[in-house]
DNA sequence: GCCGTTTTCGGCCCGACTGTTTTCAGTCG
């Protein structure tokens, strides 16, 4: 049997989290059920593991009653708690949830009072004006019904960081020329460098709010403006997209930011943490206990003094999904996480070799202008006809055109070196696509799962870890194929191919396409916990991608990995050596 | 629902904005 994904377990509470509230249980309850999302959806092992040796409620936020209901649904495929709430309301009842100020309270009403069981039938009863009838709804609250089911459709559930974060970029720029903004900064998941992100946030310190807001409220990148106080601003992109500005002022900057950068889970965390200690958090500051009520002001202007208020170290954005970084912040055991400027080369790139845009020397000259000091060449090898798959004189060709770059070069003098790769398909045998006749031509070589997919978990498997076990393969990459919002990842058991690659010493990639981001967050640092070297590469078939490394990057340190885990930020001595070790 | 060197019971983060409420509920993050 197929194995269960943590990714399906969190979806799986999800739906309980939504009937919950639309039955109107307990907020406490729910919460739970919310925090186990959260928390499930980002835990490093796999839940199926823990459920096999009876260790659930291990995990955080996981009591007796959610291990009952995670472990019936890895074993028998369903719960019954689930299926009972679902008896309850339509399936279309649940779907209204997704519209952006419609919740729980409103479905369940249209539901109860109208008979609406539908995102359909609830936009004809809008326009026909009927929803006026219930109390609490007016003309106003039908043309908001109307306009966000419009939203719903158009925006989708999330997008790509990387088409976020240029508009976060620009609008920025428009905060900080408006006179009356003093400072003014990113929040939300796209500053927690989430890979995907819901909607935009942006704060601005000012002593005149109420003109910031004005101002920000005329940016052009606003189609609609959804709301609009003299703090806050919403508003949608072209795209779809939410985007919140919000306006404090300055001593607030380092409360907001903690506050609005999130996540709640990890806020939530902080607030409690901070009541225990006898003080209040909000948005404006950090704040003693006196009667219950916010007193004297300890700390607001900056983000460390936040943490400092409750007894920690600043903790960096990528790391605050309550998954254990206030426990380390706590004992000083935060990890020193990999910065873009520790990787001194990018060990994947395609050339016009194969299916790339560019020569060998333009991609270099691309890689010294970032401040690299050695870049890998891998065109991929001839049973990948798609993608114009090298053959052996194309791969002999390739390796003196490489030779003269580096004596152009002259390699070493001017500290920069071509390494001469290959991304190699790992064939249905498990066995490397790479000519016996060139393998000693290139100085590491890539094993890539890219044809003949199989749904048989067992098979696919065995053909990864057994190109591991080869001794002819140095890093896997994209190891689970997944594309961000269009493709599930292979049926594979991650776990075993991690395991196998550090006992073999094979490092596994973090690719770091936006689209990819393969090995994900979660499943790097997972790797890095199992003892797995990592490597951090673009897939360049553009000098124009090779600037992409950041969002790999930005993964990474999602995943608590340090440089140290990371071969490519080693020099290229010690890099050839580690490649060496395996060739002789 | 979960959780606990103050607790196995009684707590559980906090505020802005909207629409239609004459004092507040719903939604969001």
């Amino acid at each position: 049997m197929r194995r269960v994904t943590n990714g399906e377990i969190a979806e799986m509470l999800e739906q309980i989290v939504g009937l919950l509230e639309l039955a109107g249980e307990d907020t406490f309850r729910i919460r739970s059920y919310q925090r186990a999302v959260d928390t499930v959806a980002a835990y490093p092992e796999e839940l199926a593991n823990l459920h096999a040796q009876g260790k659930l409620t291990s995990v955080p936020g996981i009591g007796k009653s959610l291990a009952e209901k995670i472990g019936e649904y890895l074993d028998d495929g369903k719960v019954t708690y689930l299926d009972e709430l679902r008896a309850r309301f339509p399936e279309g009842v649940v779907e209204m949830l997704n519209i952006p100020g419609f919740g729980p309270r409103s479905a369940d009403r249209v539901y109860q009072e109208l008979g609406i069981t539908s995102v359909d039938q609830l936009e004809a009863a809008a326009k026909e004006g009927r929803l006026r009838d219930l109390k609490g709804f007016g003309p106003k609250a039908e043309e908001k019904v109307l306009h966000n089911i419009a939203q719903y459709r158009l925006a989708g559930e999330r997008a790509l960081l990387s088409e976020i974060l240029p508009v976060a970029d620009a609008m920025i720029a428009k905060l900080e020329a408006t006179p009356q903004v003093l400072r003014c900064a990113m929040a939300g998941s796209a500053r927690r460098h989430r890979e995907t992100v819901g909607d935009l946030d942006l704060l601005a310190t000012s002593e005149e709010p109420a003109k910031v807001s004005a101002a920000a409220k005329q940016f052009d990148e606003f189609v609609d403006i959804i709301g609009a106080g003299d703090t806050k601003v919403s508003g949608h992109l072209a795209g779809g997209r939410q985007v919140d500005v919000r306006v404090v002022p300055p001593d607030s900057y380092g409360a907001a930011m903690v506050y609005f950068t999130g996540s709640q889970q990890h806020n939530i965390a902080l607030r409690s943490r901070a009541l225990k200690l006898g003080l209040t958090i909000n948005e404006y500051g950090v704040f003693r206990l006196e009667n219950g009520e916010a007193g004297e002001k300890v700390a607001g202007t900056e983000e460390e003094d936040i943490y400092k208020a409750v007894g920690l170290p600043w903790i960096p954005p990528e790391l605050r999904e309550a998954q254990g970084e206030i426990e380390a912040a706590e004992k000083g055991m935060l990890p020193d996480l990999i910065e873009l400027t520790d990787i001194h080369g990018d060990l994947q790139m395609h050339t016009r070799s194969s299916d790339g845009h560019q020569s060998v020397a333009q991609m270099a000259d691309a890689a010294r202008e970032l401040g690299y000091s050695f870049i890998g060449v891998t065109d991929h090898s001839p049973s990948l006809a798609v993608a114009h798959g090298m053959s052996v004189d194309e791969i002999k060709q390739q390796h003196d055109e490489i030779a003269e770059v580096n004596t152009a070069l002259e390699s070493g003098k001017h500290g920069f070196s071509v390494l001469h790769g290959i991304e190699a398909d790992i064939l249905t045998d498990g066995s490397l696509d790479v000519p016996d006749e060139v393998y000693d031509l290139f100085d590491y070589v890539i094993g890539s799962l890219h044809q003949g997919f199989t749904s048989d978990v067992k098979r696919m498997t065995t053909r990864a870890v057994t190109a591991i076990k080869s001794g002819r393969m140095d890093f896997m990459a994209h190891p689970t194929g997944r594309i961000l919002l269009q493709r599930e990842a292979y049926g594979l058991d991650l776990d075993a191919v991690l395991e196998a690659a550090a006992a073999n010493d094979v490092a596994m990639e973090i690719n770091a396409f936006p689209n990819r981001l393969d090995l994900s967050d979660v499943n790097c640092r997972h790797a890095r916990d199992l003892g797995c070297l990592l490597t951090i590469n673009t897939d360049s078939h553009d000098v124009a991608h090779l600037t992409n490394m950041q969002y790999g990057v930005f993964s990474a340190r999602r995943g608590w990995i340090e440089a140290r885990n990371v071969i490519n930020t080693w020099d290229v001595e010690q890099l050839r050596k580690w490649f060496g070790k395996r060739r002789r």
